[in-house]
DNA sequence: AAGCAGAGGTAAGGTCTC
DNA sequence: CCAAGAGACCTTACCTCT
């Protein structure tokens, strides 16, 4: 999907269409602010907001990355992962809105629904992104598969008024590489013939799945381009990389990708992490870390119970203030999906870390995951948490 | 008794993605 | 004075069992 955040918030303020207009920062959900008069007289319709009257980049303040930017606002420089103050920097002009992920998680049923109604096979990628197998769809094949994606992009188009930009490849990894190709709301195919041609210029880290860290290590080999990362001898990416990282990068140079689209699959993971507002200490800050350790764990619990699982291994991460992280978790006997039992474990955990320095993120996580099918059934049972943790949150 | 190989689990850290 | 949150997967190390 094309600047998926912004853009779901275009729809409902259609007069910031064609403004350099940012999302994230802050853990607000909608800003009931804009959304009242002025003058007390009650609610009112969001499009009829006045564009002077929505926050802006420049008066922004506190923490927080862009999650989105529109065009418009990437033409100053601004993307996701920026930090907000940077981003002013660059862009004062630009309006800031909160992430509404309710809102944002609809508007993913919405897209992903249609492409389903067309095309069944798919997978997931996050909200805004997925997969889809044009293997066994009548007509698929047309125009090495233009005739599809085309209607892909009129249903959403159709049922969301959101656009979206489609790559279509003989596999996922040169898909994925093509959907980048003609964004926004474009379409872009790649047959295997186009691999010298069209592919091998690209810089090594157009592959997804080599990120800054193996583009900086490829760099310092002296490899710039994926088709001098498929000149390279696969034993010798291997003697670099490991050998499941060589042999796939070796692979993934040449355009060869046989992952198969996978439609289900079960969760590994739940967590919840918070950066604090500003960096907290375990002494000093006891009380209110405390209060937000709980609060973590019971947020874990209540999204295991919504989801239906429970987990073995619990852990903590935290992130101090010079941005070193800290991780440690502990496996238990018995699976659990209970937030004092959670905290219980957490706490041990915590113990186990230093904590001299302030933080400014704490986590919870679970892994380990077994499904529970009564969990929705019967939702938080009310049995006792056991006797008060106070000994193991000594430390806070 | 000591040594080794392989499988599987646990733990810590790191990388990557959206 | 910066750098979110959620989750998948990899590597390495260590331990236990066979």
């Amino acid at each position: 999907m094309d600047a998926f955040y912004a853009s779901v918030e275009l729809l409902r303020y259609p007069q910031l269409k064609g403004l350099p207009v940012v999302i994230g920062g802050g853990r607000r959900k909608v800003d009931d602010a804009l959304l009242q008069h002025p003058d007390g007289s009650g609610p009112r319709e969001p499009c009829f907001i006045p564009v002077s009257e929505f926050p802006l980049l420049k008066d922004y303040v506190g923490r927080g990355v862009i999650t989105t930017a529109t065009y418009p606002a990437r033409r100053f420089g601004v993307g996701s992962a920026m930090g907000m103050m940077k981003a002013a920097k660059l862009c004062p002009q630009a309006i800031v809105l909160p992430v509404d992920f309710e809102e944002v998680r609809k508007y993913s049923r919405m897209f992903k629904n249609a492409i389903t109604e067309i095309a069944p096979v798919t997978q997931d990628r996050g909200v805004d992104e997925v997969y889809i197998d044009f293997t066994d769809v009548p007509g698929g094949q047309r125009e090495g598969g233009r005739v599809l994606a085309r209607l892909i992009q009129k249903s959403i188009f159709e049922k969301t008024g959101l656009t979206c930009s489609i790559g279509v490849a003989p596999n996922r990894l040169l898909a994925k590489m093509a959907s980048e190709f003609n964004k926004p709301n474009g379409i872009s195919i790649v047959y295997e013939e186009d691999l010298q041609s069209t592919i091998w210029p690209l810089h090594v880290r157009k592959i997804n799945g080599i990120g800054p860290k193996a583009g900086e290590k490829l760099a310092r080999l002296g490899i710039e381009t994926i088709g001098q990362l498929a000149a390279q001898d696969e034993r010798w990416l291997i003697s670099h990389f490991g050998k499941s990282t060589g042999a796939w990068m070796h692979r993934a140079a040449w355009g060869r990708d046989d992952s198969p689209v996978v439609t289900e699959s079960e969760p590994v993971s739940i967590s919840r992490e918070t950066t604090f507002e500003r960096d907290l200490h375990a002494v000093h800050d006891r009380a209110e870390l405390g209060r937000i350790f709980t609060a973590l764990c019971e947020q874990v619990a209540q999204d295991l119970q919504r989801k239906g699982y429970a987990g073995r291994t619990i852990g903590i991460k935290l992130r101090y203030a010079d941005f070193r992280g800290a991780t440690r978790d502990q496996t238990i006997a018995q699976a659990t999906q209970d937030a004092a039992m959670l905290r219980r474990v957490a706490g041990q955990c915590l113990k186990r870390v230093p904590l001299q320095q302030r933080l400014r993120l704490l986590g919870v996580r679970v892994a380990s995951l077994v499904p529970v099918a009564e969990a929705a059934l019967h939702p938080a049972a009310a049995h006792s948490p056991g006797p008060a943790q106070g000994d193991t949150l000594g430390l806070f």
